[in-house]
Order: structure tokens, then sequence, then C-alpha cells
DNA sequence: CCTAATACAATGCAAACGCATTGCATCCTT
DNA sequence: AAGGATGCAATGCGTTTGCATTGTATTAGG
């Protein structure tokens, strides 16, 4: 009965409006008035789409998070069938290999994170490294390791988990500019060569 | 001429206000007057310390990141002369050793974080390790290394700014509570025990 | 065509904000 | 004792905030 319009990209504006100026001046920045004039619609727009500035923020965050997975997911399946070294590689690189709209995404989650600890209900989109993942990552590093002929130590779990917490150190590192994106690549790569250990008649002195 | 009072004592009462409000409900539920109120005094003594909400943040931030860096190497310092490993392991452990003050202040640094990159004056603050640390770090490592029998292969630094980048990262994820302190400590040490590498004589496989 | 539901737009409002100003009490200096 | 600098308390101001309310245009169903 009412007028027909698209919701999914009103709202896909206004949280991209939302981005922008946390971006830009920090979540402090984002007011009511201040989101519609960027996505250039009236605040009544606004308000009849999210009940309160709350909600808004709260699906912002939610869809910088799912885009950011999106393209790390999406990189990932591009690699196909490949030995699990390859597999490895690719999923901890997808982390840091941050075009310019994810160095957006993770800046605007790392704003958000600030608040987010005083607000229990918007957490655990934020939270780390599932089990599932971590028990793939581990089966993908044994595997790797058998494949160079490296020696297993076990623990391999732990292994995955360290290396998680490797590759997103790294990507906020240079989403907030404090690494260049080169530089955590090669100690990305360092990370991972020491990890998988010496191929099999590779000298180690 | 005028009344004396201990200048120093005064802010940092001002500026222990402002961690407990920021870490409770955000660097948004900080406001002057409620800085005020929390220090249980007048609005007016907290515009004569400080000009601007802005130096006040930023002095309790510089105040969180100075307490934490001295807690660190206190508890480095009290390790005094030992072998590089047990020095190494002090020095990656005191970043994750945080006792209730120190995920005070990490929470703290975390929610300033996120302003911070729309503000550069004062991004320095929060920057990483310097050079300094990592070249002392990767000494570390090569002492323990051939203490260990261990080979060398290079990339000692290297080794050093990833080791730094665990433990900050563990350090963030205790503070916010995505890990428990144990969880995060025998993540450290199987990291440093991998980093070390087999003892001589011990077997690998 | 009529009606009701929807999608806004416009405006209003109380609260809260940072900061400026003012006034007074205190204490050292002379 | 006088005087001036300082430490602060109190109050006021103009702006901005989130949100509520109200009004209006649009369109599907009867």
């Amino acid at each position: 009965m009412p007028k027909v319009v698209d919701h999914e990209q009103r709202r896909a504006r206004l949280v991209e409006a939302v981005w922008a100026l946390a971006i830009q001046s920090g979540l402090e920045g984002v007011t009511l008035r201040r989101v519609a004039a960027e996505a250039g619609v009236s605040m009544g727009q606004v308000q009849h789409y999210y009940p309160s500035m709350r909600e808004l923020v709260r699906d912002a965050l939610d869809r910088a998070v799912r885009a950011l997975n999106a393209k790390i997911e999406a990189s990932i399946g591009a690699v196909g069938a490949a030995s699990p070294e390859v597999v490895l590689r690719e999923c901890l690189h997808a982390v840091i290999a941050l075009d310019d709209e994810s160095v957006r995404l993770t800046r605007f989650a790392l704003a958000v994170l600030g608040r987010t600890m005083s607000d229990p209900a918007m957490t655990p989109v934020l939270a780390p490294g599932d089990d599932e993942l971590l028990a793939f990552t581990a089966g993908l590093i044994t595997a790797a390791r058998s494949e160079r002929g490296s020696p297993l130590r076990g623990g391999e779990r732990m292994d995955a988990d360290i290396s998680w917490s490797v590759a997103t150190s790294l990507g906020v590192d240079i989403a907030i500019g404090h690494r260049s994106a080169e530089a955590a690549r090669s100690l990305l790569d360092h990370h991972i060569e020491r990890l998988l250990g010496p191929r099999r008649g590779e000298e180690t002195g």
C-alpha cells in the first residue's frame, strides 16, 4: 500500500555515511543530522529506518564485519583446490591484503571497539576466530608440515591460534598506519616459514 | 603567592576519573561535568587544570601509556641479570601479565584508539615497538638460541617483531575479555618454545 | 474512487554539551 | 598590613544533540 522503495539500498546508503563520518572524524562525529547530510537525505529518513542512534551504529558495525568476512572468504575461495600450504598462506594473507575499502571497514570496526567494551550487546560481533576455524587451520598446518616432511610436534591448534593472532594484529597495524603493507607481508611470510619448518633435506644452520 | 596545592595529585585524580568513566561508559561518556562529579570536585577545577576536553583526554592517555610501560619495565627490571631466555620470557610475559589496573589502562587506551585515528596529534603515543626495542629483543633471541644450541637461521629481527605482536595481541585479547589470562599464557609459552627451537640433543619429531 | 498504510519531511523540544566569565578565598611577597 | 597572583566555585551562554511529534505525499487493495 505504501510507496515502494528499496529498503536495503536505503540502509546501505545510511550505513555507508556512518562509515565515512566515523573514519574522518571519529565515532563522536557521527550524529543523526550529519549522517543524513552525508547520505544526502532528510533526518526523518534516518529516523524512519533506525529507531535510535544506537541501532544505526550497531547495524553499521554489523555490516562492516560482514563485508570484511565476505572479502576474506572470497579470496580464500578463489584459490580453490590446492596444496594445504597454499591454502594456509592464502587464508592468512587474506587478512592483511586490505584494499582501500577493507582499510576503511577495519578502521571503522576499530573505532567502534572502544564503545563496544561498555556495550556487551555489541561485543560478540567482534569476537576472534571460533573453534571451527581454528580446527580447520590446525588441520592445514598439520598437512602442510607433513607435506614438507617437517617434523610434527603437536600443538598445531595453538599454532593456528597464534597465526591468526599474528595476521589480525598485522592487519590492524596496516589499517591504522603503523605498518606498511609490504612490511606486514614479509613479516607474515617469515612467520609462516618458521611455522611450517624446514623442507625435507634442507639445511637448518 | 597563591594557595599551595599538589598539582600533580589533582591532575592524577582527574585523570583517574576519566579512566573510570571511559571504561564504564565509553569515551563518549566522558564529559567535563561527569569527570568533575566522579572526581568529587567542581567543574571549575577541571577547567582550571585542563583548558579543554581534548587536553584532558590527551593527558589521560599519556598517563595511561606511561603507567603501563612503567609496570612492564618494572617487572623486567625485577629479573635482574639472568640468562637471555629468562629475560626474553619475562619481557614478553610482562605484556600479558595484566593486573586489574593494567586491564583498566589497556581498555582505556583501546577506547581512545578509535578517536586517535582521526586525531594524528595523538597517534604517536600508541605507536608500536621502536627500533631500539626490536634490536634488543632480537639480540635476546639470538643469544637464547645459541645458548640452547638451536640453529640460527637469521631473521631474528623479524622474530622479535612478530613476538611483540603476538604478546600485545594477546594482551589486548585479555583486556577486552576475549581470552583468559591462562589461555594467553600457554599460547605465549608455546610461541616462545617454537621460537627458540629445540634444545641441543632434543628429539624433534 | 476511496481508504488505509506506508515513507518520509519538517519542525519542535528538553537535555546536555564545552567553554567563557565572574567572583571570591587563599597565601606568599613586600 | 597591603597587594597581587593563584586556585577554584558558580553561573551563564550559545550550540548541538537524540528523539518525539506532526504533517504530507504516495500507492496498493477494496
